[in-house]
Formats: C-alpha cells, structure tokens, sequence
DNA sequence: CTGAAAGCGCTTACAG
DNA sequence: CTGAAAGCGCTTACAG
C-alpha cells in the first residue's frame, strides 16, 4: 500500500502536520525533526497525493493549453515552449484541441472549473462565437492569438500590423499581383487578412476576391492541393501571401509541380518563423517573434490571475519582425497587368527529376 | 460560490447519493427524481470537483504523455493522435518532454505516482540508462518507441527493420555509397543504425564510420548544418538515408546549397511520412505507418493496464511500410567507388535564385 | 516548535 | 429506490 503523511508521522514520531511542514516549508523545522521526517519519506516511498492536495488548497499545479489543430508545426514548438515556461513555475501541462469548435472551448472552461487544472491558456478559433461570455463564471484564462476579447487577460501578436508590413515588403519590391492563401473565416485568417488589404489599399491596387484562396485544413497538403487548382484555373500571381509557413511549404510545392520557381517567377512569404522554414528550398521569409518570450507571457499572465482573480485585465502584444529569407525577390520590370500563364518562359517540368 | 452535490441534493430535495447515482448512472434512478437533480444541476450550474472524485476513487481521469522533443513534427502528430484518441475514452493528456534526460523520466514515473495522472505513455531517449527499473513501484506504463523493455507494455514500430528495408531500397535502385544523418547514442538512432547496417551487409557494401553523420539535436536546421559541413569536407553520397523526415528535410536543404538535386545527384529516405513530407521539394520518400492506430494501441494498452495492474504484459508492433515518393531514383550507370564532387556535371548554383 | 481535529467534495458500502 | 455516515489524504486554523 501507498505510504500517506500518517504513515510517515508515525515511522518519524511527530505528528502529521510537522510532516507537511517539512514538505511545503511554510514553517521552521529543527534540523533533528526534518532529518527524521526525511528519512522516513524515504523509507516509505512516500509521495504527496496530488488530487487530495488539490481538493485541500484549490490548486493542482496543472494548466490546460488549447490550440486549434495539433498537427501543425507551430502548435508543436508553442506546446514546447508553455510546457517548460510552465515547467519553471513548477506547473503542468495538460493539451487540448479546439479544431471541434466553440462546444469545445465551452467544455474547456467548464474542466477548469471541474479544477483538475488552476488555469486555461486558450486560442480560440471563431472570433463572434468565443466560449467567452460575460455571463458565465469565469476561470482564469488567458487568450492567445487573434480574439481581444477585453473580458479576459490576453497576449497576442499584432497580427493585422505583421500581414500589412510583409505584405508591402513584397510591393516595395514591385510585386502587384498578390495572392493569399488560408483566406476563410477563421479568426487568425481574419485578422490577417485585413492586414493585407490595408498593404494594398496603400498601395493603390484594388483587392481581387479570386487571389483570396481559402484552404479550409491550414497542412501544406492542403495548401497544396488547393493553391495548385488555383495554378490551373487562373494567371499566376506574382507573389503569394501564406497566412502561415506551413501553408507556404504546400504553395512552394504547388508552384514546384506547376514547373514555377521561388522566387524567380512567384515571391512566397509565410507567418510564424517555424524552425522548418529556414530549411525550405528556398529558405522562407516569413513573421518571425520570440515564442519562448510569448509562452512565459502567457504563463506569467495566468499565474498572476490564478494568484489574484480581481487584479485588472492586461493585454500583452509580443514583438514581431520580419524575417527576411532566400523566398521574395526584387522584380526587374514592373508590370501592372496580370501575367498569363502562357507567357512564362519554360514550360512547366518536374524539378525534382532534373538530373544533375 | 461554487455549488456542491449537497446543494444540488438540497435544491432538488434528495440525498447526495442520489445526486451521485444520476451524474455517474451507477445505479437506476426514476426518471422523475432524475430531472428534479438535473434541473437543479443546471440551477447551480453545478460542476463536479474533480480533485475530489480523483482522491474518493484513485483515478483522476488523466494520463501523460512524453516525448523526447515536443517541438518536432512528429512530436505535433502524435500529440494530436494521442489527444484524440484519449478523449473518446474520457481521458485528457498531460504532455511532458523527456529531453531533459532520465531525472525528467524518473520525475514523471513518480508524478504518476502522485496520481495527479493514471497512467504514462513513455518514450524514453537512452536504452541503457531508462527509469524503467524493476525495483520501483510502477505506476501504469506503456513505453513507446525503441525500448524494449519487458517489464512493461510496449508499443512501437520495428524500426530496426524499417530501416533495413529502406536502405535495402536504396541498395536495389544501384547506390552503394549510403550515408546516414542522425547517427547519435539515443536509442532511436541505435536500434535504426542496426536495420542500415544490415542491409548493407546484406549487399556486401562495408561500412564506412564517415559516413555515419550525427546530428545532436534532430532539428532540419541542425541536419543542414551538420550535413552541410561533411559535403563540404568529403565526396558527395550518392544516397543519404535521414533517421527522420525532419532530418530530411535539413539534408536536402543542404544538398541544394551545395548545388545538388534530388534525387538527380542524391537520393533522399527519411522516417515517419510527417504531413508534411508529401510537400517537400522533392516529396520525401519514407516510412509510413497508421500513426492514429499507433496512438489508439497505446491508448488501449495503457487503459487496460491501468483497470487491471496484473494483467500480462503486452508488446504490440504496428505494422510500418515503405511511402514511395519522388526523392529517390534509379541509379543509371552503377558506379563502384566513391563519387568525387568534381565529377558533377553541372556546377554549384542556388536553384532558389534560378529564373523561369 | 508540535498535536489533535476539522474539513476540502466526492462516492460507496451499509441500512432502511 | 433513497438516506446517513464514513473516509479518500491532505493542509490549516486552533490550541498547547
């Protein structure tokens, strides 16, 4: 059987309370006293449980992070950096996907107050249907992303502002025909997208409802897929907007199989500054921002509001930049009409089976 | 103030048990007794404390998860198999990162043991030294990956195969000179090492410890970067196979730095068919396997495990298989010796900057 | 500096 | 089909 305080009072002749002190350290202890009580722990094999510590103070050291979609590369590097910013705070982290929708943000914030976890880290998918209401009794809960919601503590980068700044790199280097792909109604795609018509609105060229292409999954297959019907059924931009770099890998891929280069005949950017997108080919430009700095921010945040449920709502915007890699480059003409797909100079062929 | 099952049972005038016996369906209840303590559920919009449940019945409804490097594409991958495939079971997942080494290992086999979790899915790093040990007190575990230890249930890929056949396939398409990235003392790298070996053996083809390129962190970026530095000091491969898909990745951005194609000058393997294997330029011919199935197997054992701590114990290996894609070709002319650099037909140049 | 007691909120034998 | 009581293991006022 599992040994409990009892036990370990009992083998190190004191009484259950100096055990809890030894173990929390909220009081002084003699050396002789805590040396027993340590020897016992050990003896016995003793370790806390944790749902009964939890029941007793409220607390279980376990946040909860929900990201839409899992499988993406930038989830995988943020669950990385929250799991050990967490780490620092002695927390754990418990992951949860919110690609089911609001159902499930609400199901979220009802586990939190079910108090298997202290807080919730929350990026939510919709921006008019967040499982954020006023009305219901709130868990601590920190936004991540794109919904400001002024309810609840949030960290974000300024995504609107990002899109608008790569978006007039690739104008300030004479592209004009610009496509971007992930346009649907998400909240990220949103938010993005608004920054790109503002790019565009500055520069005087009028947005194109047919260059907006969606693609519904945000995996490169998708991208793929998607931005390659789009090869076959229009001109070809001459630059393309990813709403992310996951994104951009399945565009370069379709430019690729359609027998297009990067960046000779089309500029790609992504968003995110995913460790992969240095070792695309070509290497990407793309959003970059300091993912263990937004992570501890994050956690920072919440613990705070776990700490005090009345201090008042911060909003935190991350820094972000722009990477500038191998994936854009200056046109040489400028043109102002849309390029047919027949003027391209060398029909379409498999890079990849271009010998060497 | 958060509502009790005594408020509920006061509210709906039952006892708590009652309360109990609707929300868990234990035993029969009147339907009219049900709805007087469902409505008075929703009155208080009552939630259960799962604290409190965990320390009444020992189980808390959580397991963890832990990977060697969550920031990987894998790592997102099975993180989202994992996370779904517990929550049709009623599970949720903490996720942990074993990078740290075997003191992270033995701290979540004894977090386990706090029963803040009911069980763990261990994929530990190092063969020799892994806190699987026969002297603690197990918690419920199930190691995934190359570990075989058979003092707990087991769920993996025979990787040692895996490799053999893909290098096998290398072998059959006419290359001799076979290098492998990725080549360091984690258990991974070990027991796939072995499968490459094997089936050069096989061919007759010696080994070369040169070829054998370590990569310390399995990062694209560190592959190209290490990768890099042995094109640029020894004779061009004329195949490289990659212990993972992202390690492939780094490689074949390396290779074009170095104004190599693939596969026209250099085969490419890699392992695991990560999503976004399919969109890399070349695609990236690899090792696929169910990776959903993988997940649910783990899932399964572990819950098994855990309802009944004497049962036997399991091994289960999910069937893996060859993903053929455009990043391998046929050798022409079969060539003996190694390759020289010099012999290239066409000369170094970036294909990012070429023009269409 | 330490001990005995109460209680966190739940579920489960034990009675009725 | 339901009620009253006990107890999971911990921590914290309350006394000494």
């Amino acid at each position: 059987m599992r040994a409990t305080v009892r036990d370990v009072a009992a083998r190190a002749g004191v009484s259950p309370k100096t055990v809890s002190n030894v173990l929390n350290g909220t009081f002084r202890v003699s050396p002789a006293t805590r040396q027993k009580v340590e020897e016992a722990v050990a003896a016995l094999d003793y370790v806390p449980n944790l749902s009964a510590r939890g029941l007793r103070n409220g607390r279980t050291g376990m946040i909860a992070v929900a990201l839409p979609d899992l499988r993406m590369s930038y989830s995988a590097e943020m669950c990385h950096h929250f799991v050990v910013a967490a780490g620092k705070r002695g927390l754990h982290v418990q992951i949860e996907e919110t690609a089911g929708g609001v159902d499930r943000e609400v199901e979220l914030m009802s586990r939190a107050r079910a108090q298997l976890i202290d807080g919730l880290i929350l990026n939510p998918v919709r921006l008019e249907t967040t499982a954020v209401q006023r009305a219901v009794a709130m868990p601590p809960v920190v936004l991540i992303g794109e919904v400001d919601q002024p309810i609840v503590d949030h960290v974000w980068i300024d995504n609107t502002a990002a899109v608008r700044e790569i978006t007039q790199l690739l104008i300030d280097e004479g592209h004009r025909r610009i496509a971007i792909v992930g346009a649907d109604n998400t909240a990220t795609a949103q938010v993005r997208l608004i920054g790109f018509h503002q790019a565009l609105e500055a520069a005087g060229i009028s947005a194109e409802a047919a260059l907006e292409i969606p693609s519904p999954d945000w995996h490169s297959t998708d991208a793929a897929r998607w931005f390659g019907e789009f090869l076959d059924t229009h001109d070809v931009p001459e630059a393309v907007v990813c709403m992310t770099d996951t994104l951009a890998m399945g565009v370069i891929s379709a430019l690729h199989d359609h027998g297009l280069s990067v960046p000779g005949d089309v500029s790609v950017v992504g968003y995110d500054n995913i460790t992969d997108s240095a070792t695309m080919v070509p290497a990407l430009t793309t959003i970059d921002f300091d993912k263990q700095k937004f992570a501890e921010t994050a956690i920072d945040v919440l613990a705070a509001r776990i700490a005090d449920p009345n201090r008042p709502i911060m909003s935190v915007t991350i820094p972000h930049r722009i990477m500038r890699r191998a994936s854009t480059r200056q046109r040489s003409t400028r043109k102002t009409g849309p390029r047919k797909t027949g003027t391209r100079k060398t029909g379409p062929r498999k890079p990849s089976t271009r010998k060497g």
